[in-house]
DNA sequence: CTATACATTGACCGATCGTTCTAATTAATT
DNA sequence: AATTAATTAGAACGATCGGTCAATGTATAG
């Protein structure tokens, strides 16, 4: 009751909270109770640090594409064979998102829960997704360099192809309840794009 | 105002309007007032004949997903190389996806929307996933029989491969406004999957 | 010490949600 | 002609939604 002039409660922290909550259950399902319960704040201290429901929404989802790209890009980025971090980055992306229960990418789930008209949301969402898939033409290009894959093989549509399966991977996620299906996906991608 | 003991309304061709709906807006922003309207039917109508909300989207994914599997089997069981089939199939996808305003897969938007806990909602994805995936692997069997690709390729994993870009698709189609991103993933797809 | 900035709880708001129900109406059946 | 099944519009329901506000308390800054 009462804490002083500064926030008891850490920001981020409590950022993250949200993301959860709007992960596991969706932009409109998700509501304020919930929000607050899970972030732990008061009511007002909500509404006075991130605005309104679509604001948190609008800051949750930023700060979740921002976590997401760093991590990618670094591991993306580590030493050794461009193609070999890609195939770990999915077989990471397997793992998470083969738990039961997992509730797949807050973006992922956001595009098909949140209505993406014109809004701020949208913007936000096309720019990472564009980020992302730089990333993989990056890294894909490394790989041409290293000869692990084609001269010639068209960098841009297989990053496309990668960033489209990511999306797929974090929806199968959460309907299917063992991760035998998206061991498969990472297979699949793999047996072809070794090949290359 | 009253039309006797007869249904005035064919209850297919409304349950469709209720899946545009549930297809545009998820399942939580598509409220009742909007169902009414663009089912074009009676409040009292529509709870007689669909239950409350849940029963009637439980009815418009059934439907929804018996017609998608029809579609797509029929497209793939079509005379003629099983693999171009294929192909012809994501190549309509990505046209139907990738039209400005295009909704996706209402499956797929709904495992992002729907709590998939444990109803039976959560069941009718996973049986129709399986199913679809059951049919890609039959024409990815019948692609090896004809020697369109290798004899000992994994086709249970590029079939999940398939299933997941094919969900990733309906995704990514919702908020990209040009279908240049979709065309890269077929691409990517096919430039891999022909190599086989 | 005083003032200020931030916190907390909880009551409260109007709006809208999904849902039920009543009343009136119509057309086919018997 | 009477009954029955299906329709419609719309009133009304309690619940819950997102959001606001007032009252109160507390730690820091000057």
């Amino acid at each position: 009751m009462a804490r002083g002039p500064n926030k008891q409660f850490d920001v981020d922290e409590v950022l993250e909270k949200a993301i959860n909550v709007f992960a596991r259950r969706g932009y409109e399902a998700a509501t304020m109770s919930e929000l607050l319960t899970e972030m732990g704040i008061g009511k007002k201290s909500l509404y006075d640090t991130f605005g309104n429901k679509e604001s948190l929404f609008f800051k949750a989802t930023g700060r979740y594409a921002r976590l997401t790209y760093n991590d990618i890009s670094e591991r993306l980025n580590k030493p050794g064979s461009p193609l070999q971090n890609i195939r770990a980055l999915f077989t990471h992306w397997k793992e998470v998102n083969g738990k039961p229960g997992s509730c797949g990418c807050l973006l992922g789930t956001s595009i098909a829960d949140f209505n993406t008209d014109d809004t701020d949301v949208a913007l936000l969402m096309r720019g990472h997704l564009q980020r992302v898939e730089d990333l993989y033409v990056q890294t894909l290009k490394r790989a041409q360099d290293q000869g692990e894959i084609a001269e010639n093989a068209d960098v841009i549509s297989i990053a496309r192809m990668l960033l489209c399966a990511s999306q797929g991977m974090s929806l199968l996620g959460r309907v299917m309840e063992n991760g035998e299906m998206l061991s498969g996906v990472v297979d699949g991608i793999f047996t072809l794009l070794d090949k290359e």
